[in-house]
DNA sequence: ATTTTAATTATGGCATACCAAAATACAAAT
DNA sequence: ATTTGTATTTTGGTATGCCATAATTAAAAT
């Protein structure tokens, strides 16, 4: 052809600030919301080929994008290399779950001796969002503000590595804490739970805040297991 | 050129058996080595170009292989997205210690409950073995027993995510420990917290087990401070 | 009809070339 | 000598093409 026309460009020219500096971060965020929201559901092949063309850039970056998410365990890769959105067993989610929790409570513990009030106090008023919000239809967002809960405590922890382990275990979680999230069955001992764990970071001691998010933890797996037991939208391995 | 040869053909034939599938991996490897071994200090660059040439392989392999490494944390990106060998703070690397802790104390914890009793024996042969080397000179060989160890003890918690997540900030902290590891000061403190440990685990006492390992790596916090005050081989910040 | 085997196709791994942006070196001006 | 502006070089990001192998299909033999 005659006549070249750089992608980056145009889009940097039309999205005006808000542009990833890369390709492959962009194709990774959507790849990822796409798993997450069962556009491409466990057990979906992802080739390069069709998948890059899909989303309109070449193999490198896509390449790269299914690494990352392979990373963060949202992908897996089959004997021969081919990769496919991760289709956890049971197992394998409480296993993670396990894990999740033990990276909370070691926040909630680092949170009782690092948090600025402030920060406590947002986490307190994130609290209190969700309570407010309870009765609402949209359960994305309730779910969204759970997640901010979560966040907020680990963020105070005042520690960047586990902050991004914890993201990334949240990230391999987050479809299934979805799905648990839509029944109805574990919302008031969450309730009640919710408010033992800022009760005892107020109070700023670590080992009853530690044992608040480890049991709360521990609730989710009971509620997963749950919900995954009714099937609902997912795959069953 | 007229005669094009397949250098992964070569490599196969030549190396036999003992060939990892993809280059971006071995390449991983190496570097690996090299970061851990001080080949390549804290704060190197790490150019895309030069370092591919070095190894004899393209850009594609290679910027995957620094991809790997940046998963891992021994990599780090400038603002400018140039990848350089992290050079992590004291502060950083308590950070991971203290996430290394948690983790383990986990391990210990499920281990109780999942070993077998052949694995938890293999655990006391091997903490027996490095008791026994103890007076070794090669101190190599020693901590790569001491690793053994730790590694033992999370393989029998028969969580695979949470190998996969200790193994990756081991290696993190590999640097500094095997530093660490070079003084005779903790030595004996070592030799009884292992002991400890050991104890726990035949005991099947989960919450014994969890505190002595989070113990032992509190241990390990401060021997490593005493060592980077030291100095030695480490770049300062 | 079933199993084997051969041909074909699909797919990931790798090398290479080009581009834009960042870093650097250098020149000129003060 | 210091600073500023500009040219040059370096470097990561991306697209593309080729290759070897795995997966699949077709054919043939039993």
């Amino acid at each position: 052809m005659s006549v070249v026309i750089n992608l980056k460009d145009v889009l940097n020219a039309q999205g005006g600030l808000l542009r990833s500096p890369s390709l492959a971060e962009d194709a990774a965020q959507t790849l990822r919301k796409m798993i997450l929201l069962e556009k491409l559901p466990p057990g979906t092949a992802l080739p390069e080929r069709d998948l890059s063309q899909a989303l309109g850039i070449s193999r490198t970056p896509l390449r790269e994008a299914i690494r990352l998410l392979a990373g963060e365990g949202l992908v897996q890769y089959t004997a021969a290399r081919r990769p496919f959105v991760a289709d956890p067993s049971l197992e394998e989610i409480n296993d993670c779950l396990r894990i999740l929790g033990a990276l909370e409570a070691l926040a909630g513990e680092l949170a009782c001796t690092q948090a600025s009030t402030q920060q406590i106090k947002d986490i307190a008023q994130i609290n209190a969002t969700i309570i407010k919000t309870q009765g609402d239809n949209n359960r994305l967002h309730a779910f969204q503000a759970d997640m901010r809960f979560h966040q907020s405590i680990v963020k105070a922890a005042k520690n960047p590595p586990l902050a991004e382990t914890h993201a990334k275990y949240n990230a391999r979680l987050w479809r299934v804490r979805f799905l648990s999230s839509q029944r109805a069955d574990g919302r008031e001992s969450t309730r009640r739970e919710h408010h033992e764990i800022v009760e005892a970071l107020m109070a700023r001691d670590a080992p009853r805040t530690s044992r608040a998010l480890k049991a709360h933890l521990i609730t989710a797996e009971k509620n997963i297991a749950l919900a995954l037991k009714d099937g609902a939208a997912i795959t069953e391995e």
